[in-house]
DNA sequence: TAGATTGTTAATCGATTAACAATC
DNA sequence: TAGATTGTTAATCGATTAACAATC
């Protein structure tokens, strides 16, 4: 039986794991460990060993029973599967605070990512430069998108101009935005939207620091 | 019949939508609408009705049929549910290029949490100060834990010491640790671990690209 | 062959959504 | 009263986990 209708999908969550098991198994390749089982990385990262099982399944068809995943191969197999070979160029929109410390953050390149301009509605802050990227004002943004073919677009406004930056974003052609304005924005299907909302995440603490510690 | 058995749990999903309600109430607030009804936030955040309207159930009882919510009595409900009004002291490990960003970044405050000092393993980094926050050498960190009653605790070192960091913070009396390191902590279960991975986001980006764009 | 490990199919669990009753 | 909106109970959906068969 040929597997034609075997479209393998993952889901969000699979997929955020897989950053972890890269980290995993790299450190696995600095011991000289050439094989690793799902079951080694369960363990090591405090997971199920059938969810991993079933993630690495998803991304690689290396497993060999006994032995466990070649550690080599297993990295290159779930670099290739996320697309960290092939670089993405991306373009930021609002170098305030947040904006300046992504753009000085050096971490994107090793993911598959690179930031190659910034802009900003602000004449003043357009000219001058972040983390080594240069900063162009809001006018150039359709223009260079389109020139440089950029695929990501990373959102750091106020909530106030996120949906507005969105819809130039699509409109120049981007497939995937990353949302740092904590609003859900509105874009067609396709096009894929991650928000990371730091104050989502400061809630959770908050809230549990709160039960434990009571007012 | 009185609520005694009524503990209103709420899904960390749910607690984390929380944040973006309360950015539209805000709004709300600065055009003058002095009535907000979970349809209203629903729409205007293209969330599902029923998924606003129970979520804000479990943090507010002042939702009156056919007038919603008082737009400032909720995002005070929220705020309190929240802990946003006892402001939490935090201290950061690992100023690294990463552990900077967030020293710089002023955004936290406003969520309820400031952090305190930053410590770091290197001593020529300790000493100095990022974004105003003085960095001390790791050494110091359980004595000034101590003392100052810190609550929570910002991981932001390389993933190979981050369990140590860990153990460290949790012998420290800490009750919440954001992790920002790509490895699953292993912690007593009444410590909370919010864990935050830029490159699972990215990982998500990336792959959508990929799929799209093709290789 | 026995044992370890993979990979799949079925059961469970939790969150989201739909339907509906209650209330101002 | 009629209509809008809340809040709850039931149905659906998706992800995780458990059980098991396949394979080296």
């Amino acid at each position: 039986m040929e597997n034609i209708n075997k479209f393998q999908t993952i889901s969000k969550q699979a997929l955020q794991r897989l950053p972890y098991y890269l980290n995993f198994l790299k450190s696995q390749k600095a011991k000289k460990q050439s094989n690793t089982s799902a079951s080694m990385i369960a363990e090591g990262l405090r997971l199920n060993q059938v969810q991993v099982r079933k993630d690495l399944a998803a991304v690689s068809s290396g497993g060999r029973p006994k032995t466990g995943y070649g550690t080599e191969d297993l990295i290159s197999d779930i670099e290739q599967f996320l697309g960290y070979n092939n670089t993405h160029d991306a373009i930021l929109i609002g170098a305030g605070n947040l904006g300046r410390s992504l753009l000085s953050y050096k971490g994107f390149e090793e993911c598959g990512m690179k930031i190659v301009a910034a802009f900003d509605i602000d004449k003043h802050v357009a000219g001058t430069e972040a983390g080594g990227h240069p900063i162009f004002p809001m006018e150039k943004l359709e223009d260079l998108a389109g020139r440089l073919k950029v695929k990501i677009g990373i959102i750091a406004v106020p909530a106030e101009s996120a949906q507005e930056v969105c819809d130039l974003l699509v409109g120049s052609g981007i497939l995937a935005i990353w949302n740092f304005a904590p609003v859900y924005l509105d874009a067609p299907e396709d096009i894929l939207i991650q928000n990371e909302n730091m104050a989502a995440s400061l809630a959770v603490l908050s809230k549990h620091v709160e039960e434990k510690f009571g007012r």
